[in-house]
DNA sequence: CTGAAAGCGCTAACAC
DNA sequence: GTGTTAGCGCTTTCAG
């Protein structure tokens, strides 16, 4: 019952031509009587031929695959979210998308990433790649490269995302319930795999967009209130990035009635500190999230700075295909917004006198 | 800076040798004089020479490429858990994975099946195929399946997961807590998207195991305490699928005191719901997840029945290159079990008098 | 408008 | 031990 494994020169047969004519009318190349496209297309009915992908790029250099690397997608839904749209927006045009999850380990990731090489993918996409290393590999060997969110080699495409909308929105809605208590616990900035200027790491640009958005409003905020989590130790990722330091924020002197997280992930840690403190969110503290990838799902459902996880995926797939089409044109940039989603973890600030 | 598109014949002609020479010791086929396996290695090394994956398939019709289905993998956190293994072991293994989230939809997972077989993926691995029809059309090319966790096809190898050990002691672990009201939320059984016997769907294996063992102990469920969630609607998957049936128990003149979910998602949605009713967990209600997915990272980290996800990935890899490797052998099953992991969602019974 | 022929990079069977 | 040859399925000149 083995479907058809139909060539191209059977269809042919069938239909009375040769390969070549076979091949014009598929791709609608050069000219064709009617009455033998006809002849063609009944022919690929019948026997229900499909192209041969391999063969296709081993005589076009053209594979019709992207790579894909994502980092940590297992506790982190971001990553995998992003991932969802990049294979949806392939498919849709006719690429199919070669994944890997590098883990935060860099020696797995060049792995995966020579292995993407081998099998002379078109481009790879990498949604945060680990060492920057591994993208310019993938550059000098002539093949595109789009990174996404974060760019930590300067290579190639980019798909960035403006905080500033979502961060000034977050700022006003707590300033707004009365909070003048600010607390931030971002991602690190991992100094060692970020080519550049380090004040560009969009970890480092979400902590100062949070500082200039509450000087707006008059408000300073204390160092000690400022907190870095370390998202991979040793090459491992943590599994509550955020509720050490949370604990932290919470033994503070002037404890913070509102906190803003680097990611849900870190937002959802910080959680378990608070409701381990025998205090609760909204009541006692409003805390807010960053990626919308899992907020609403945790208790209560959290305020969090959506990214634009569907368009930041279709965004990759289609600069990766602009890139594939004519690679000797510059290297684009562009940039989507991040808007507030309200929920339920952000509410008036609680009362003075009531600690 | 493009490095090395060196192809075998440079390799060949910088060793002074053939390309068949070349071939012969980088995979140790037949004898090779010691001095010329050296000079090739060398001119291998000053090369950077890399095989064509596309080349190599074409003529040995093996891609070295593996197909993944997953579904649904943005907020349930198992699927892009799965993926993560089989794309290590692949990688391990000199495979790389096409991989495709399905989102619930057959149409969406019929088009990258089809992908799959254009690209001649070697085998494709379904973690939650959503239509069996799709697992059937890769059968009938004469390409090797493996179903992992739920198999709704009957052909190919299965990765089965046997749910007794996890159940038993989940169940006694709330027994001896002092718990007698019980009450099971699981997924419902898509009958339109399964072959054979309902009964031997994974969600209705685990709601028997769960009557059974409660019935160990003497105790019989009402049929209102057992619910099934529906994850998807109309091919989209449902967002916070625990919520209203978790709302249905708490309305129930005599509310369970233990609740065990079908997932940690069905979990983490129904820890909203008992939230919002002013209840706590686990002071008022003991809950249970099931996966443990993204247990830990939820308020109050959840008790979970562990899937063995890191190995589900591993043996989907051997058992599809095992079939790969010898198609006529007979399709293989294979199981793994489940174990409970104890957090803080399950505790003491809550006082009778209290309510 | 259509066919013949070459060749993408590799491997496997066969010579020597 | 090693080279020669043919061909996987497709696309693309080049003839006609």
């Amino acid at each position: 019952m083995k479907a058809s494994k139909a060539t191209m020169t059977d269809v042919a047969r069938r239909a009375g031509v040769s390969a070549a004519t076979v091949a014009r009318v598929l791709y609608n190349n050069g000219y064709v009587k009617e009455e033998t496209r006809i002849a063609v297309k009944s022919a690929v009915e019948a026997t229900g031929y499909r192209p041969n992908m391999v063969a296709r790029g081993l005589r076009t250099s053209r594979s019709y695959t992207l790579g894909l690397v994502v980092s940590e997608s297992r506790l982190n839904a971001f990553h995998p979210a992003v991932a969802h749209f990049v294979q949806m927006e392939a498919l849709r045009q006719g690429y199919t998308v070669l994944t890997l999850n590098n883990n935060a380990d860099s020696d797995m990731e060049a792995a995966g990433v020579r292995r993407f090489l081998d099998h002379h993918v078109d481009a790879v996409i990498f949604c945060s790649a680990r060492d920057p290393r591994n993208v310019r590999i993938i550059a000098q060997n002539g093949i595109p490269t789009v990174q996404v969110e974060r760019h930590i080699a300067h290579v190639g495409a980019v798909v960035t995302v403006d905080a500033h909308d979502g961060m000034r929105e977050a700022v006003d809605h707590l300033y707004g319930l009365g909070h003048r208590r600010f607390a931030f616990i971002g991602g690190d900035v991992d100094s060692s795999n970020m080519e550049g200027n380090l004040d560009d790491a969009i970890e480092a640009v979400r902590e100062r967009l949070f500082r200039e958005n509450l000087a707006r409003h008059g408000i300073d905020v204390p160092a000690a209130n400022m907190l870095r989590a370390v998202y991979y130790d040793d090459s491992k990722p943590v599994r509550q990035p955020g509720y050490h330091l949370m604990r932290r924020l919470l033994a503070l002197p002037e404890r913070p009635t509102a906190v803003i997280f680097g990611s849900d992930l870190l937002a959802a840690s910080g959680l378990q500190a608070i409701s381990e403190a025998g205090l609760s969110v909204p009541n006692d503290i409003s805390i807010i999230g960053y990626d919308d990838s899992m907020a609403e799902i945790l208790t209560p459902a959290l305020t969090s700075i959506a990214q634009p996880i569907g368009e930041l995926g279709r965004l990759a797939v289609t600069m990766a295909l602009a890139a594939i089409e004519n690679s000797e044109n510059a290297e684009p940039a562009i940039s989507t917004v991040t808007r507030l989603v309200i929920r339920e973890s952000t509410a008036t600030v609680p009362n003075e006198g009531s600690e």
